[in-house]
RNA sequence: GGUCCCGUAGCUCAGCUGGAUAGAGCAGCAGCCUUCUAAGCUGUUGGUCGCAGGUUCAAGUCCUGCCGGGAUCGCCA
């Protein structure tokens, strides 16, 4: 029940009986919403403006046309033309109250839609290095990456949430060296982290586990064949110390990618880069050197180049490195070909503001991979910076170790990381401040909507005390007798409840789920005042033992606000709790 | 130098992908606790939407050029 999808369909219906002619494309184009100004009226459509020019007629007469469509219809109480076209309608409460009911008859469902039609989307995020345990600045792509999913699976969507191992680089030769330094360290050797070595503590582990493999066996042989060993046995150590961060914040990947599965010989790269060569998108040339800081160490060669420019970037690109071996980006055209095989015709990448130099090639990759068919929308998370009591806090501890994700997780807790991250556009650098989230005040924001939804729990508990007698089930909700909710403070509740199905939508297709943070902290901002309208006048109470049928009423208000709230925060991976000790 | 992101109240930020008189919270000021948990609420002060042009019925929102802050810049991943 989308009260704005509903009248949306209703005009674009009666428009389609005034003007037969009308371009139907026209129909998807014009938006319902509440106005601005709330003296306007409950919805507002911009329709007559959009479809005015087309018809060659003025908006206020074509908003005068559909106006009559709507005289004397039992859904609205008044309609009427206001400024250069605009339609304000104003609902009858009998169609707000029954978004009550429907709340309640939907359930844990109020919200859900098929705008996506199960088409397969792929959402890559995370994808850290596995060369270690997370650190705190992979958080916010972890958890937006998560909340988009789980938002865009809401609306219908089939999504695959995926992880990118890179685990092809030359980085993990490092890792694996440095494994292999515990190893021998576990065996009795004195060792000293030499520089550009993984020094972390985590890698202990690993080498005891080597040991208790091959006790010493492996010390003996030559590095060519010791580092393969080492290096698989440290990957999976590496990712399992990755997945068991990720599912501390509640995180699970459908799909771990490898791009070493994409190298050697027939491999997904050969054959990119074959089938890139028949489209004649690779050839031999020069590049001119990149302007600003020139590196010493640079020399211009002849090399192998994607025409990435012909797809929207600025340059083209190297496809392979000097002594022979691929680049990352090859590797990363032939992931994204893969992608577009396994039926992804739409795929979102979650990057970190590091990467933002990235998307351009990134894009003329799937679209020169896919012919044009596939798109892709990469979101980049900026920087996140932390503070503990207004000051700057240092990233990295004594021991060399940057402060990791599970850090952060422990310091504050799951719903707090979550929510906090949520509770800011992806696109803006924002700061952390340790003291505010775990603060038990209106400032902090994750508190603050928990609060509302353990409220709503604490109004039944005092109901079942007061009014024992009064059956608060299910379906004695659902008889309830919703006409006797109108105060201007309930209708404003039951008007945000109505613009939740919208929210969820509007946000689906934007892919910002911090707007679904924002909409339940505007109803929990709504809730709480309507609660302490209560503290003034007592016939605004929820629970009164006199009044058993209004409070009744009342409870099922409460209860549909109960319910989104825990929908909205189910969605972010928030827990609700019913009662705050 | 190129590219991308940001610039909205003293501070932290929304602004529903072009709509009507630009909104919250904090801070400040003035109030509300023998309470349906005051862990909360009400009222009020505060704006040249960085600047200048352009597009149109309509621009914080789109385009161009500047200014300021951040990120990034052939073979790292």
């Amino acid at each position: 029940m989308d009260v704005f999808a509903h009248f949306s369909t209703r005009i674009a219906t009666a428009l389609a009986e005034i003007y037969p002619d009308l371009d139907r494309a026209l129909l998807s184009r014009f938006v319902v919403e509440p106005p601005r100004d709330p003296g306007h009226g409950d919805l507002s459509t911009n329709a007559a403006m959009v479809v005015a020019k087309p018809l060659g007629k003025s908006p206020r007469d074509v908003a005068a046309a559909l106006v009559a469509k709507f005289e004397g219809d039992a859904d609205v109480t008044s309609v009427e033309i206001a400024g250069p076209g605009f339609i304000n309608f104003r609902v009858a409460n009998g169609l707000w109250q029954s978004v009550i009911a429907a709340v309640h008859a939907e359930g844990a469902d109020f919200g859900r839609s098929d705008i996506g039609c199960g088409e397969p989307v792929n959402i890559e995020f995370v994808s850290a290095n596995p060369t270690g345990p997370m650190h705190v600045g992979h958080t916010r792509g972890a958890v937006f990456g998560d909340a988009l999913a789980t938002l865009m699976q809401f609306s219908g969507y089939a999504v695959t949430r995926e992880y990118y191992i890179n685990d092809a680089g030359g980085q993990v030769d490092v890792l694996a060296r440095s494994a292999f330094l515990r190893y021998r360290e576990i065996l009795g050797e004195v060792i000293e982290i030499p520089r550009g070595f993984y020094p972390g503590d985590y890698l202990v582990p690993v080498g005891q586990q080597l040991a208790n493999e091959f006790a010493g066996t492996l010390r003996w042989l030559p590095e060519a064949e010791w580092l393969p060993i080492v290096k698989d046995r440290v990957l999976v150590a590496m990712l399992d110390l990755i997945k068991a961060d990720l599912s501390k914040l509640g995180i699970r990947h459908d799909v771990f990618f490898s791009e070493r599965t994409l190298h050697g010989p027939g491999g997904d790269i050969e054959k990119t880069l074959a089938w890139l060569r028949e489209q004649g998108l690779v050839y031999q040339g020069r590049l001119e050197a990149p302007k600003g800081q020139v590196d010493d160490d640079y020399e211009d060669r002849e090399q192998t180049l994607f025409r990435a420019s012909d797809y929207g970037d600025d340059v083209d690109r190297a496809l392979v490195k000097s002594d022979g071996s691929y680049t990352y980006f090859a590797a990363d055209i032939a992931y994204h070909r893969n992608k577009y095989l396994r039926g992804f015709k739409h795929m979102i990448n979650v990057l970190g503001a590091d990467h933002s130099g990235y998307i351009k090639r990134l894009k003329a990759a799937v679209k020169a991979v896919s012919g044009g068919e596939a798109d892709i929308d990469v979101r980049i998370c900026q920087l996140v910076r932390l503070l503990k009591d207004g000051e700057p806090f240092k990233m990295s501890k004594r021991s060399g170790d940057l402060v990791t994700l599970a850090d952060v997780v422990d310091e504050v807790g799951v719903d707090a990381t979550r929510f906090m991250l949520l509770f800011r556009r992806n696109d803006a650098a924002m700061d952390f401040d340790f003291a505010l989230v775990k603060e038990q005040t209106r400032d902090n924001p994750v508190f603050y909507v928990q609060y509302a939804h353990a409220r709503t729990h604490s109004i039944f508990r005092t109901a079942q005390r007061d009014m024992p007698g009064l059956d608060i089930s299910p379906a004695a909700l659902a008889a309830a007798g919703l006409s006797l909710i109108v105060t201007p403070a309930e209708m404003e509740l039951v008007r945000l409840l109505a613009g939740y199905p919208r929210a969820i939508t509007a946000a689906s297709i934007a892919h910002e789920p911090h707007r679904i943070a924002f909409y339940v902290h505007d109803l929990a901002a709504a809730f709480h005042a309507f609660w302490a309208k209560g503290k003034e006048d007592p016939t605004l109470r929820f629970v009164n033992a006199e009044e058993p049928t209004m409070t009744l009423a009342r409870l099922a208000l409460v209860d549909a606000v109960r319910q989104v709230l825990l929908n909205a925060l189910t969605l972010l991976g928030v827990t609700a709790p019913e009662e705050l000790s």
